[in-house]
DNA sequence: TTAGGGTTAGGC
DNA sequence: GCCTAACCCTAA
C-alpha cells in the first residue's frame, strides 16, 4: 500500500502546479514511512513548497534554515544534494536580500544588514563547512550584491531587473508577464531546454545574463504556472491570508518532522530549535518611499505573505522582489545554434589558432582519435575558446581535407 | 556528436 | 579571382 501511496505522492509532486496548494498536505495524509525513499519524497515536497513560496513571493529567511537542515539530513543518508535543492537555496538567499533593494536605497541600511546577515555570516559559515549549497551561482550573486553596495549604478540595475512586475502601471496585456510567475517558472524549466540557459532572457535581463547550469526547481511548467496563478489570484484573493497562514504552519510542522530525522530528541509538537525559528522579521517599515521615475514600478499592494511577521494588514516586501537570473557570466565560446548570439548569423570574430592549440589538437587526435568532444574535454584550458566543431575544422585544415 | 558542404574574410 | 583559414549550417 505504501508503494501506491508513494506513486500517488510522486504523481502529485510532478503534476501539481498550483502554488497555493501545499504538497505537504497530501504527503502527510498518505502517512508515508521513514524509509530513505520516503524521506526523499518528503524532501521533494518541501522543495516544491519552497518553489511555490518563491512563485508567490512568500519566501523568508527561515527557509534557509530548512534547506540547511535538509542538507544535513541528506548527508547523514549519504545522499547527493539535488540541483533543485541548491537552486532553492540560492534563490531564497537572493530573494531575501533583493527585497530590501526596493524601494529603499543602499544608504537605508536594510540592504547592508541583509548582506551581512545572510551572505557574510550565514553563507560564510556554509563556506567554511564546505557545504554543497555554496554553488557557483550563489557565489556570483554574492559578488554582485556586495559590489552593488558600493556601486549605485549596479545597485540600480539589479534593482530594476529583479523587482516584481508592476500591477498598476502596465496594461492588461502585459500584466501577467510582469508577475513573478512566468519568470520563476521559466527559470525553473528553461535551462533544461537550452542547455546553458543562453539567450532566453527577456530584454530586462540585459547583457551577460547567460549562465545557469542548474535545472531549477523541478517540475514547474511555465505556462501552467502562469495560468494557474493568474486564475488563482483572481478567484481566491480574499482568502489569501488564511491560506498562506495554513501553508506556513504546515511547513513549520513539517520542518519539525524533518528535523526529527536528524535530532531524535526533536519530535512533532515540539518547537523547532532556535536555528530554525529565528527567521528575521523582514517586514520593512510601512512608510513608502516616493518613486523616482527610474522605470521601476509600484507594486501589488495586496499582502500575500504571512510567513513574515505582521503582514496581515500591512504591505510586505517579499511580494515585490524575487531572484530572477543568475549573475552574469561571459561565455568564452558563443553557442552557435542556441540563440546565444544577439542576432542570428552574426559570426564570431575570427581567431587564429595558436601553435600550442595546434599541438594540443595533434596530441588529442593521437590520444582520442576524431572524438572532438573528448579532445576538448581532455584539454579544457587550451581549448577554452574552441568548440568541438572548431577542432574538427582545424583538423580538416591541418590534414588538407 | 560528427562529417561534410557552404560562407565569409583577409591576403596575394 | 583564387587560396586559405576560420566560422556556420545541416543531415545522419
Amino acid at each position: 500500500m505504501e508503494v501506491i501511496d508513494q506513486w500517488v505522492a510522486e504523481f502529485f509532486l510532478l503534476r501539481q502546479h498550483n502554488p497555493r496548494a501545499s504538497p505537504i498536505n497530501l504527503i502527510s495524509a498518505l502517512k508515508l514511512g521513514d524509509s530513505s525513499d520516503c524521506i526523499k519524497l518528503k524532501i521533494s515536497s518541501v522543495l516544491r513548497d519552497i518553489s511555490n513560496s518563491l512563485i508567490r513571493g512568500t519566501i523568508d529567511e527561515g527557509m534557509l534554515d530548512l534547506l540547511e537542515i535538509l542538507e544535513k539530513l541528506l548527508l547523514q543518508q549519504h545522499s547527493l544534494l539535488m540541483d533543485s535543492h541548491k537552486s532553492a537555496y540560492c534563490w531564497t538567499a537572493t530573494e531575501c536580500t533583493l527585497r530590501f533593494m526596493w524601494p529603499m536605497f543602499a544608504s537605508d541600511g536594510l540592504f547592508t544588514d541583509a548582506l551581512e546577515r545572510i551572505w557574510t555570516k550565514r553563507i560564510g559559515i556554509l563556506k567554511e563547512s564546505g557545504s554543497d549549497l555554496v554553488t557557483c551561482d550563489l557565489l556570483k550573486w554574492e559578488s554582485d550584491l556586495k559590489k552593488a553596495l558600493g556601486d549605485p549604478e549596479l545597485y540600480q540595475r539589479i534593482r530594476e531587473t529583479n523587482i516584481r512586475g508592476d500591477q498598476s502601471d502596465v496594461d492588461e496585456s502585459t500584466r501577467r508577464f510582469g508577475s513573478d510567475t512566468i519568470d520563476i517558472a521559466n527559470e525553473a524549466r528553461g535551462e533544461r531546454e537550452d542547455g546553458n540557459g543562453i539567450g532566453r532572457d527577456n530584454a530586462n535581463d540585459g547583457e551577460g545574463m547567460e549562465c545557469l547550469e542548474n535545472d531549477g526547481i523541478d517540475n514547474v511548467n511555465a505556462a501552467d504556472e502562469e495560468h494557474t496563478v493568474s486564475a488563482q489570484d483572481q478567484e481566491h484573493e480574499p482568502s489569501l491570508d488564511k491560506g498562506d497562514e495554513m501553508a506556513a504552519r504546515e511547513l513549520k510542522e513539517y520542518l519539525v518532522e524533518i528535523q526529527g530525522h536528524i535530532d531524535p530528541s526533536t519530535r512533532q509538537g515540539e518547537e523547532p530549535n532556535s536555528a530554525i525559528d529565528h527567521s528575521v522579521d523582514v517586514t520593512p517599515p510601512p512608510t513608502r518611499v516616493n518613486r523616482t521615475g527610474t522605470g521601476c514600478q509600484d507594486h501589488n499592494e495586496a499582502s500575500d505573505n504571512v510567513n513574515e511577521k505582521g503582514s496581515d494588514s500591512q504591505e510586505t516586501w517579499s511580494s515585490r522582489v524575487r531572484p530572477r537570473r543568475p549573475t552574469p557570466v561571459t561565455l568564452s565560446v558563443s553557442p552557435l545554434k542556441k540563440g546565444g548570439l544577439a542576432k542570428p548569423h552574426v559570426r564570431r570574430p575570427k581567431k587564429f589558432w595558436k601553435p600550442e592549440e595546434v599541438e594540443a589538437l595533434r596530441e588529442g587526435v593521437k590520444e582520442y582519435g576524431k572524438s572532438w568532444k573528448d579532445i576538448k574535454n581532455g584539454n579544457p584550458t587550451v581549448f577554452a575558446e574552441r568548440t568541438e566543431v572548431d577542432l574538427k575544422d582545424k583538423w580538416r585544415n591541418l590534414v588538407g581535407g
